[in-house]
Order: structure tokens, then C-alpha cells, then sequence
DNA sequence: ATAGGGTTAG
């Protein structure tokens, strides 16, 4: 109660809550009165979403000033007839000042579509008060912030007896004509209810029945009613066995056993609708109606098919609703043998050429996947609607038969059907499915003309085609057209920018959304974590995880393999695992989540045994899951198993290898030297290599120093793709690896006559929050002189244990030149100002955009070694976990 | 009555 929490009425706890119902009351007061003098009909009080134009009556006094004289008048006549009330009714208008001071400066007009007990309409009503009842001069008495109304007692200060329910037995014999209904305290009580507040409610009923007030008939209709929208079942029966104590059931008139039966069919009480509707001597048609429908919205079409056959035993004949209702069932259910069974009884009894029933019909037909079937009944339909059309048109597209939706929507526009927004979403979802990007646009321009492109429901649609297309700026461009965008129009743009890389965008829309306080939703969630891993920033990313779970907007499994991946993407795989392991039944994505997690980690043996528990759970592996494993394999260089599993794919679980696949397992050979095997796989004809597959040989015959195969591979590799960059920096450090210089310089003359230049390599780390990036031969940081210092010093150590394991003279020297060439590279930078700036005993994680040289590879394991640190690294590949001279990926990298 | 947004890979 607004009103009491504003401070509108003081007193003892006690007191309060005896003057709320005296001072809603009043209000009701007010209303009933109303009411009574032929402005308003009673059924729209009781539902109590106070018709606003009462309200503004009230607000408008020359406008009805005979209506408000008539109000007082009668209020003053109630008052004289009756004796004055205790001290707790006078004490209802006791106001605080503040608010009377508000409500006598305030101008404006409180919203009067507010609800009566919002709080909002309660000064509303005193503003009327104000106006019309205390003249304004008239004030007030300071009385320690409580202020008295005085001179002019309002004639409210005497709330009859019968509006506060009191036990007044003056009242009740004196004047039965007033008491007699109950109507104010129904009226209560309905509002309550419709608030939603049934424990005052039923609070209030108790008061009622102590006070001998008795409500009507249709008053528990309509509390039935607000259980039911409420789904508050306990309430509705106990609001039920109220009724029965009252009235008992022989006098349950079918309206109101209609309204029981929908009240427990909404709250899913079929037990207790059952019970009521086997009761009922004098069903009617809309019974049946209301108990097949409750099943069938429920999914029970067997319970909804034999009470239909009960019906007809009965003696009642079907109409339409029933027979949409039950195609309905069959849609959801997916049982076209029963819809067609449906479909031939009404073509039997002569149910024909009704738009809406042939409708359901195509709908059926088409959601079951018969497509002619559904194609057949539109064609035969007199008259088509844009929902005719649109429901086969689901259908062609979920059957991948994309082409044919289109060519529907020709025919659609050549019959002139008149279009609705839904009508687009599925044409457009055709076209991007099936690449048509030209219909897509011209699409687009047709709704453009129709000036429905602000409509979020077209808009919407127009938003993913251009995502789809990977034009974010048209995507962006139509969003902005959306006059009202929705969650789903949200999360259609963010899911955008999440897919085409660009990841800040998505937080920034976000923080936006978060800031209007503008609904988020799961999908978005879902998004932003995609977004996250990409960027692994796994600060956002758990900021983000626990803003979700405050939600409860963590959908149950998109969204949970989304973190899975976040928090293995962001270098926590013990975060990954819990949240794993938090997925009650994970799906074939969330298993291939937490496989390709470990993979990325080097946990090979972990991810194999992911796989083994996936498949005794009964999940299905797709491609995806195999790429995982292979990755897995050829990261701890299990050769065998990795055959072994590529071999299965199809046997053993159905699932077709791909490029991808056999890439995969070149890699395998090439990581574990079998270049020649390598090779082998790529020539044998079992796939059709691409350029990756011979980019993958020509990297293993680099760091394995073949230079025959490697030739083969990077000839190849430049005739499938001669604008990779990739290839030539491969090829030109395979030449310059051996020594083979002027193969080397002629590599990087033809790099330069093709204009192709490397991508820069680029470490950053995070340090108390702010990341530092370094690129190679960086000297930008403030610390600079700092870092190079600490790298010679590093340098010195390395040196220095490297010399205790090798007496070698040569090799030390070597491997000092080497040192001072690779010393800049921009990991070493990032590592060295990790180490001088956090404490002693925190991981040094850094991120690289491209894969660690082989090198700086070997450098950071000595790093770790010898300053005792465990060093990640993440490199476009995977992650790399260095410890006391190790790494995790034991050299496989 | 009809649809629309998300997740796993390199």
C-alpha cells in the first residue's frame, strides 16, 4: 500500500491498517457513488482497473459539476444518518503535510490509467479532494508534521459505518438497504485480488464474513478469474470452498462453473477442473470448450480427443472453436494422423471454407512436414490470408526447400493478399538461408514502401538478413528504423556485432540497455559471453556471469555452453569445468564446449575422457565435437587414436569427415613428424586438399626442416591461395630455418611485388586492470628503459643455466646472437613487464595475436624455470601453461 | 491463428 508507505496515514500499526481499508474504502466510497448516480456501470468497478474516464470526470468538475453536488450531497446525507465513528476513523484523514502541500502546489495530472491502489492514483484522488471539496485557503494546522484538515471538515471525516466494516449494529439494522449488498467491500476485495494480493484478500473475506457481509455470485467469478490470470490455484480454492460453504454446490449456475473450470484449467489444476466438471449437471458447449482447450494448450491432445468423443456421445454438436482448438493439438503434438482424421470429420459433416479453420489446417499440414498436404488445402481455400500463406511458408523453409517459400511470397503479392509483418521475417529467413541476398534487398525495399520497416516485427527480421549478409552497417541502419526496438530486436543487433567480430559494440549496447534499465534477456547473455571468449577478457565475462545469475538469465543450455567456452577461451579451465559441470543434461554443443576447452589447454587425455562420458550419456557427437578430439590428439601427439577416431566418424557415429577433419589429421602426422604420412593423406585421394591442408604440411616441414616436401607443399599452397601472407612468411622462415638464404630473399622480393606484408605481432597484458599491449621492438611503454633492462637480465639468467646444462662453447654462442635478434619480440615485452609489475606469486598470462615463434617458445619455458613463475601464454592457437621449464603442450604446439 | 533473436571449431 503505497499510501501508507508514503506516509499518507499515520498511527499506531494497528491503526493503519484498519484505516487502509477505511481509506480505500473511501475511495471506493467515491466510486460507488458514482456509480449509483448512472456514470458507470458496477461490472466495470468490480474489475477494477478503474475506468480512467470516471477518474477524469472526477478531475474535471465544471464539466460534471451536478455529478460532484450529488456525490457530496448523498455523503453528507449517509453521514447525518448515522452516528459518528471512533477516533480510528477520524484519524484515516489525517494527512501528512507534505503531501497535502504536494497535492494542493502539484499541477499536474497523475496518470490515470494507474491502477487504484498504485500509490499514484491515491494523491490523484486527494487532488480531487483538494479542488473540490477543501478549498485551498483553507488549511491546516502544523501539528508536529501531521496536520489536521480543520475548518471545513471534509464530509469524508465520517466514513459510514458501512464502508469501514465495523460490526455496527446500528448500521446494519438501520440501514439494510446499504449494507445489504456489500457491494464497497466486494469491490475491495476484487481489487485486491486483482492485484494480485491474495493473502489480504482472503484477510479481507475473513473480516467480511466476521462483519456478516456476504458477496454475490459474481463477485466470485471474478475472483476466480484473477486466480486464474494469476495462476494463484491455492487461492482459487480456497476461494472455491468459500463459495461452496456459502452457497453450495446445487446452485452452481453454469457461468460460474465456466469460470472455475478456466480459472483450474490456466493454473494447470486439471485435477481440480475435472472434479468441478463432472459435477456440473447442466454443462454447456463452452464448457467442453474451456476443458478440451486447457488440454490441448497443454499438450494433453489424448485427454482433449476423449473428452471431444465423450462430448459428441453426449449429444452436442462440435462447433469451429473446438475443431481449431483440437488442429491446434494436433500442430503441437505433431500427430498428423490424428489431424487428418480431424480433417475428413469435418469435411464429413459439411465444415468447409471457413478462412480460419482451413487455416489451422495449412498450419498443421505444414508443421507435421506435409507439405503437399498443406500446399493442397491453401490452393483449395476461397479466400487466403497473409497467415495462410506465412504457415506454409514455415513449412517450405524448415524443409530447406527455401526457393519455394519464395516463389509462394510471389504468388502471395500477385494475389494482392495484404501483408503483415510476419509475412517478412520468414521471406527474409529464406532468403539468407538459401544466399539469396538480392531477393533480400528488394525484400527490403517492398517494406520499405509499405512503411512498415519501423514495425519491430518487420524490422526485426531485416536486421538479422543483413547480419546474415555480414553488412553490419545495413543491419545497424535498419535497427535505428525500428521505432519501438523489443528485447528480441536487441538481441537480433548484438547477436550481429557478436558474430562479425565486432565484440567492444556489443558491450557498449549493453552497457546502454543496462543503463535505460531496458529488458535483457537470455539470448543476449548468450551473445555477450560469445563476445567475451573472443576478446578474453574474462573480467567482463564473469561481471557478466553473475549479472545473468541475478537474472535467472542463464538459458539452460545455449547460454551455458557460451560459458564454458567463455571461461576456457579467458585461460580458466577449472571455471569452465564447474560451469560444466553445472549443466543438468548437456547437449551435443555443451559436451563439445568443454572437449574443445580442453583441448585448447593441451588436456588431451581429459578431453578424450569428455568424450568417452558424452557418448556413454547418449549424446551424439557432430563435426564439431571430432574437430575438437583430433585437435586434442595432435596436441599431445596420440597419432594412432587420432586415426582411430577419424576412421569411426562415419561408422561409428554417423558423422561425415570433412577438410576439416582430414586437416586435422595431417596435423596430427605433421606435428608428430610423420611428414611423409602427412603427404600420403593429403595425395591419397580420400579428400579434396585445400590450401590449409598444405599450409599445415608446409608449417611441419619447417619446424621439422624437410625442404623437399616443403617445397611440394608451398608450390601447392600458392596455387590454391597466391594472396595468403601466411604462405610466404611459412615459406620464407622454412628458407631462412635452413640457411638457404637466397631462396629466402627471393621469397621476400616476390611478398614485395605482391604488395603482401606480415601481420604484425602483438602480446598484451592485463595489469591491474589495464591492459598493455606491446608490438615488436616496442618503445612506446612509459617503462620502457624498465622492461629492456629486466629482458638483458632475464637474458643473463637464461644464459646462465643454460651454460650449467651446456659445456658447448658453439652452441652458447649461437644461441646468444640468436637471443639478441629475438629479445624484442613482443611476448618477451609483455612478459618482462609482467613479471617487474606483479606480485611475486601471480601468474604472468599474455595474450598474442599470432603463434608463439618457436624461440620464444623455448625463452619462456627458461623464464619460468629460472625465476620460478608460471607463465601462460596464449597464442592464436591455444594456450601454453610454462612451469619450472615446462610447457604444457610438451613442445606441440 | 502465422515468426523473429543465442551456443560448440580453425
Amino acid at each position: 500500500m503505497c499510501a501508507l508507505e508514503l506516509g499518507f496515514i499515520t498511527g499506531a500499526e494497528k491503526r493503519t491498517c484498519l484505516a487502509r481499508h477505511n481509506y480505500i474504502g473511501m475511495t471506493h466510497l467515491l466510486i460507488g457513488l458514482l456509480c449509483e448516480s448512472g456514470s458507470a456501470s458496477i461490472s466495470e468497478l468490480e474489475n477494477l482497473r478503474v475506468d480512467p474516464g470516471i477518474i477524469n470526470k472526477a478531475d474535471q468538475p465544471e464539466r460534471d459539476k451536478e455529478l460532484w453536488d450529488k456525490i457530496i450531497a448523498l455523503i453528507d446525507k449517509a453521514n447525518k444518518r448515522r452516528t459518528v465513528e471512533s477516533e480510528a476513523s477520524a484519524s484515516n484523514l489525517v494527512v501528512a503535510k507534505r503531501n497535502v502541500k504536494h497535492i494542493v502546489s502539484s499541477s499536474t495530472k497523475a496518470p490515470v490509467e494507474n491502477a487504484l491502489f498504485d500509490g499514484s492514483s491515491l494523491p490523484m484522488m486527494d487532488k480531487n479532494i483538494g479542488n473540490h471539496v477543501i478549498p485551498q485557503d483553507e488549511t491546516i494546522k502544523d501539528n508536529s508534521n501531521v496536520i489536521q484538515l480543520k475548518n471545513h471538515p471534509s464530509p469524508f471525516i465520517k466514513i459510514p459505518s458501512w464502508a469501514s466494516l465495523h460490526p455496527s449494529p446500528s448500521s446494519s439494522s438501520s440501514m439494510p438497504g446499504q449494507h445489504q449488498n456489500g457491494r464497497l467491500e466486494s469491490v475491495h476485495l476484487l481489487s485486491l485480488a486483482n492485484h494480485g494480493r491474495f493473502n489480504e484478500a482472503r484477510e479481507f473475506l475473513d473480516l467480511m464474513d466476521s462483519s456478516g457481509i456476504s458477496i454475490k455470485r459474481h463477485v466470485y467469478q471474478s475472483l476466480f478469474t484473477a486466480c486464474g490470470i494469476s495462476k494463484s490455484i491455492n487461492d482459487g480454492r480456497f476461494f472455491h470452498n468459500h463459495m461452496m460453504k456459502k452457497i453450495g454446490s446445487k446452485d452452481l449456475n453454469t457461468s460460474i462453473a465456466d469460470c472455475l473450470l478456466k480459472m483450474y484449467v490456466r493454473c494447470l489444476g486439471f485435477d481440480d477442473a475435472y472434479r468441478v466438471f463432472h459435477k456440473m449437471s447442466n454443462k454447456m458447449l463452452s464448457s467442453w470448450n474451456i476443458m478440451i482447450s486447457g488440454f490441448v494448450h497443454n499438450g494433453h491432445l489424448q485427454e482433449a480427443l476423449d473428452l471431444f468423443l465423450r462430448m459428441k456421445d453426449e449429444g452436442f454438436d462440435p462447433d469451429m472453436k473446438i475443431f481449431a482448438c483440437l488442429l491446434l493439438g494436433c500442430t503441437i503434438d505433431l500427430n498428423v494422423d490424428i489431424g487428418k482424421q480431424i480433417h475428413s470429420y469435418m469435411v464429413k459433416i459439411g465444415f468447409s471454407n471457413d478462412i480460419s479453420i482451413d487455416t489451422e489446417l495449412v498450419n498443421m499440414y505444414a508443421k507435421c512436414g506435409y507439405l503437399d498436404s498443406s500446399a493442397l488445402v491453401l490452393d483449395h481455400m476461397v479466400e487466403r490470408n497473409a497467415t495462410s500463406w506465412t504457415s506454409l511458408m514455415v513449412g517450405y523453409t524448415q524443409a530447406s526447400r527455401q526457393f519455394e517459400a519464395l516463389v509462394l511470397f510471389k504468388h502471395m503479392m500477385l494475389e494482392n493478399t495484404e501483408l503483415d509483418p510476419f509475412v517478412f521475417s520468414i521471406v527474409l529467413k529464406a532468403c539468407s538461408e538459401s544466399g539469396n541476398w538480392k531477393a533480400g534487398k528488394q525484400i527490403h525495399g517492398c517494406i520499405i514502401k509499405l512503411g512498415m520497416d519501423s514495425d519491430v516485427s518487420a524490422g526485426t527480421p531485416i536486421v538479422d538478413f543483413y547480419v546474415n549478409d555480414g553488412n553490419i552497417l545495413e543491419a545497424q541502419n535498419a535497427f535505428d528504423r525500428i521505432s519501438q526496438p523489443n528485447e528480441v530486436a536487441w538481441s537480433a543487433i548484438i547477436a550481429g556485432y557478436s558474430q562479425l567480430g565486432r565484440h567492444e559494440e556489443c558491450f557498449r549496447m549493453f552497457k546502454f540497455l543496462r543503463s535505460r534499465n531496458i529488458t535483457l534477456n537470455s539470448f543476449i547473455y548468450s551473445s555477450l559471453f560469445q563476445a567475451s571468449s573472443a576478446l578474453t577478457d574474462s573480467s567482463s565475462g564473469s561481471q557478466l556471469h553473475a549479472d545473468a545469475i541475478k537474472r535467472c538469465l542463464i538459458s539452460n543450455l545455449v547460454g551455458d555452453s557460451a560459458l564454458v567456452t567463455m571461461y576456457a577461451r579467458c585461460g580458466d579451465m577449472q571455471y569452465a569445468q564447474k560451469a560444466f559441470e553445472l549443466i543438468a543434461e548437456p547437449d551435443t554443443v555443451a559436451w563439445t564446449a568443454i572437449i574443445t576447452g580442453c583441448s585448447y589447454h593441451g588436456q588431451a587425455s581429459e578431453a578424450l575422457d569428455f568424450f568417452d562420458m558424452m557418448i556413454s550419456c547418449n549424446v551424439k557427437p557432430n563435426a564439431i565435437t571430432f574437430i575438437g578430439l583430433l585437435n586434442a590428439c595432435s596436441h599431445t601427439g596420440l597419432v594412432s587414436l587420432a586415426k582411430e577416431y577419424l576412421d569411426s566418424m562415419y561408422v561409428g557415429y554417423g558423422v561425415e569427415a570433412t577438410v576439416d577433419h582430414y586437416n586435422c589429421m595431417v596435423d596430427v602426422y605433421c606435428r608428430a613428424g610423420q611428414l611423409e604420412a602427412a603427404y600420403e593423406l593429403i595425395s591419397s585421394g580420400s579428400f579434396k586438399p585445400d590450401s590449409m591442408s598444405w599450409k599445415i604440411l608446409l608449417s611441419g616441414c619447417t619446424t621439422y626442416r624437410n625442404m623437399g616436401l616443403g617445397k611440394i607443399a608451398g608450390e601447392n599452397l600458392l596455387r590454391l591461395d597466391p594472396n595468403d601472407t601466411a604462405a610466404y612468411i611459412l615459406i620464407f622462415n622454412m628458407y631462412t630455418g635452413a640457411g638457404r638464404w637466397e631462396e629466402a630473399a627471393f621469397v621476400r622480393k616476390m611478398m614485395n611485388e605482391r604488395g603482401i606484408r606480415k601481420e604484425v605481432s602483438c602480446s598484451w597484458i592485463t595489469v591491474r586492470g589495464t591492459i598493455h599491449r606491446f608490438i615488436v621492438g616496442d618503445k612506446h611503454h612509459p617503462l620502457t628503459k624498465h622492461i629492456y633492462f629486466k629482458l638483458h637480465e632475464l637474458e643473463r639468467l637464461v644464459m646462465l643455466s643454460e651454460s650449467q646444462v651446456s659445456t658447448n662453447e658453439d652452441v652458447s654462442i649461437i644461441h646468444k646472437q640468436r637471443m639478441e635478434q629475438l629479445l624484442d619480440h613482443s611476448e618477451r615485452l609483455a612478459i618482462a613487464f609482467g613479471l617487474m609489475s606483479l606480485p611475486t606469486r601471480c601468474p604472468i598470462t599474455v595474450f598474442k595475436n599470432l603463434r608463439v615463434c618457436n624461440d620464444c617458445h623455448s625463452f619462456t619455458k627458461m623464464v619460468s624455470k629460472v625465476t620460478g613463475r608460471d607463465i601462460i601464454v596464449r597464442d592464436s592457437n591455444r594456450f601454453h601453461h610454462f612451469r619450472g621449464g615446462r610447457c604444457s603442450c610438451d613442445d606441440y604446439w
